[in-house]
DNA sequence: ATATTATGTCAAATATATTTTACATTTTAT
DNA sequence: ATAAAATGTAAAATATATTTGACATAATAT
């Protein structure tokens, strides 16, 4: 698993740290840490909460098209 | 959580079983069971497996527009 | 009518996502 | 130059996704 810098970009581009993406959607910094680095499989529910959080849906952060 | 309809139409459309479709992704049948009646929270990986074995995106299948 | 396949559900076990605590390095502000 | 904030990472604990095995009902075929 690669890095997902969609997610990376969508999160600085809101001008949000880590800390706080991981508080808005109600997990730790090491989880959000970990997703933006590819090392982790999270929950849809999860993955939901963040594109929210970011105005952003699945398919712009988690999908990609071969 | 409400059922997943999207998910089941999609499946139905593909002429496949919950068990089909677990094979396919590599589950057993209880967890396409679950995540079809809304009880669960499935990760990101299988839903990515999920769509691809159904020919849809995520946005298709898992992404509610308000 | 009977057998077979598909579905709904549940309890216990296992695998893994997520938290907690902690420390090191990098980046940004003063 | 220094302090503070942000990031990367890791090991142990906890929460929860998923499996396994089982039983029941509904739908479909013979």
């Amino acid at each position: 698993m690669g890095k997902n810098l969609k997610l990376k970009s969508a999160r600085v581009a809101k001008d949000m740290s880590q800390k706080d993406l991981a508080d808005a959607v109600g997990v730790t910094r090491q989880t959000i840490n970990a997703i933006e680095n590819g090392d982790y499989n999270p929950t849809i529910n999860l993955c939901i909460a963040i594109c929210k959080a970011l105005d952003k849906t699945l398919n712009d952060l988690f999908w990609e098209d071969d």
